[in-house]
DNA sequence: CTGTTAGCGCCTTCAT
DNA sequence: ATGAAGGCGCTAACAG
């Protein structure tokens, strides 16, 4: 039943070198020999048989992706960016999850890499551990990392977090604020160190001095963030604005400032990474820096695809811009 | 580099059947032997080239899975469960977005076919389009659906839509509610018509008559829904309680209710099919009907794995039941 | 302009 | 208890 190139070859009268040439327009062929090959191919319905294809030319036309969390709406908006990219390449793509377990990662990394995938782009889970960088390192096989920097030769696809924290934090100072606190994030992974960054440069910019007491680091989950929040305004020097530091941190802080019966922004000016998609259920709206996940993802692509065609390329590390929607959601501190 | 069975064999000094069979199990290598192989293997970091056995063996020990939206939550956490189902059988996941769109998922089912994947796991985008039934039935591949019924004979994984909508709008009603509305859905999907088939049961089974008029369906995202309830409003006969159908819409239906300054549950009672992840941010929690999804997903892939294994068995359907989450968001009507 | 042929790496029947 | 060898379907020299 699986025609075979072979089959074609005989039921068209010519070589299976002359079939081969006709799919992958690889050398010249007459026209009217053309002709018959596709017929052929068309009464046949003959398809390549892809493994056959990727065990003579070592190549498999597949790349993997290795998310670190598909439950994470930036995971899932990434990865639509390169299924459209890969898509209208005709490479196929191979997911994996590793559930923001390093071990999971390391797995799945390998998993990906046994199936000889043509080159991996993976968001990693952490950005500090050396073990997961040896292997990364290691792989043997083209790689772009996404979301998270690592401080190895590698091809990367970020995010301009400094400026971007420092701009819109920048706007809390001269809002008047002068207690910005920053919630969310593992301190290990270079987004939240990066975001923080710009929260500090936000304040040096303007000769201000920041307290490091209001940023609340290692809040794994929503929950976490919501009793980070809660136990900030407990003290006596309660913060006047807070910077989310993820989606996820948001849904928490939000429910906080609920919970207190503070609004935003006439109690408290509020503003987070990440898009919301449940924005429009908020009494007042959250100005965001939404990342262009769409882009990264066809970046990320585009990176991996170029290092597969050169290999010998210096690596690449592209900083994307988020965009701001400002829906006003930081206003002066209250008096 | 790319060690082959032939090196490992050459260096532990056996054939390459030999190789082969200690690798795979598959018949009785002196333990000495085995120990040989082993060592080479090992020193070596010999890894079979999956393409070369796919070619071989004609199965490929990956499996396809066609999203209808991967920046659905709901196809991301079935994803959830078929990723971590497959990847404790050794199977690799390919991954296809239809993004909706009914050519799309043609094209991605084309390319996953050809991709040769041992079995297919579909989300269909629509469960009325004939012409897709007739691509899905003459795919030759193992297929399991998901999600949305078809009338096929095909393995497919459902929800209980009717008994569970019906138990919750029966609620509804025994709380005196007699203008009960339901708002989402696409006309066309089964699980539309399965949801509100419970919603006109609550009412026969009460020997209640429903109005038909309440059921506003074809709206496609959560802007429609918001626009659909705010209209229900508009209306002199006013619904005193709105069943959700999903969780896109829930977003929707819940801002109109906002916009329109109506409090849950004192105002009007709600419920909706789907979880919501961001319950908490409402100032009253939501009773919701959450399905099963990572069972969904695993599920699926039980069936598809007992097909392929078993192609002659006959087709199965799985109804699988959502679980109430009970929130307090059913009251009774305002007098 | 086209055909012949030698593998890619693996599994598996047939021998012994 | 193990080997020899053919072939899965395809591509790419090489040879006309």
């Amino acid at each position: 039943m699986p025609t075979s190139l072979a089959d074609v070859a005989r039921i068209s009268g010519v070589s299976t070198a002359t079939v081969s040439h006709v799919i992958n327009g690889t050398r010249y062929v007459r026209p009217e020999t053309v002709e018959k090959v596709r017929n052929a191919i068309a009464n046949t319905g003959y398809r390549p048989n892809p493994y056959a294809r990727a065990l003579r030319t070592a190549t498999s036309e597949s790349i993997g992706f290795v998310a670190s969390d598909v439950s994470n709406s930036y995971s899932t908006a990434v990865m639509r960016g390169i299924a459209s990219a890969l898509r209208s390449r005709g490479y196929t793509l191979l997911v994996a999850d590793a559930d923001e377990n390093p071990t999971l990662e390391h797995e799945a990394i390998d998993a990906l890499v046994e199936r000889k995938v043509d080159g991996l782009i993976v968001a990693p889970t952490t950005s500090t551990d050396p073990v997961s960088f040896e292997q990364i390192e290691q792989i043997g096989v083209p790689v772009v990392l996404v979301d998270r920097a690592v401080p190895l030769e590698l091809d990367q696809v970020l995010v301009e977090n400094v400026g971007s924290v420092a701009d819109v934090v920048g706007q809390m100072l001269d809002a008047g604020h002068r207690r910005v606190a920053v919630v969310g994030g593992r301190a290990g992974h270079s987004s939240t160190v990066e975001r923080l960054q710009g929260w500090r440069k936000a304040h040096t910019e303007r000769g201000l001095v920041c307290d490091e007491s209001l940023a609340i680091l290692d809040v794994f989950d929503a929950g976490q963030a919501r009793q980070a929040t809660t136990r900030l305004f407990d003290r006596p020097d309660r913060p006047t604005a807070i910077f989310s530091l993820s989606n996820v941190m948001s849904l928490g802080i939000l429910r906080a400032l609920s919970d207190l019966h503070l609004v935003v922004p006439s109690d408290v000016s509020f503003a987070a990474f990440d898009d919301i998609e449940w924005v429009d259920l908020l009494d007042h709206p959250v100005t965001c820096l939404a990342q262009p996940t769409e882009q990264i993802g066809s970046t990320a692509v585009e990176l991996v695809l170029t290092r597969i065609a050169n290999p010998d390329v210096d690596h690449r590390v592209v900083r994307l811009a988020p965009s701001l929607c400002d829906r006003g959601s930081i206003a002066e501190p209250p008096r």
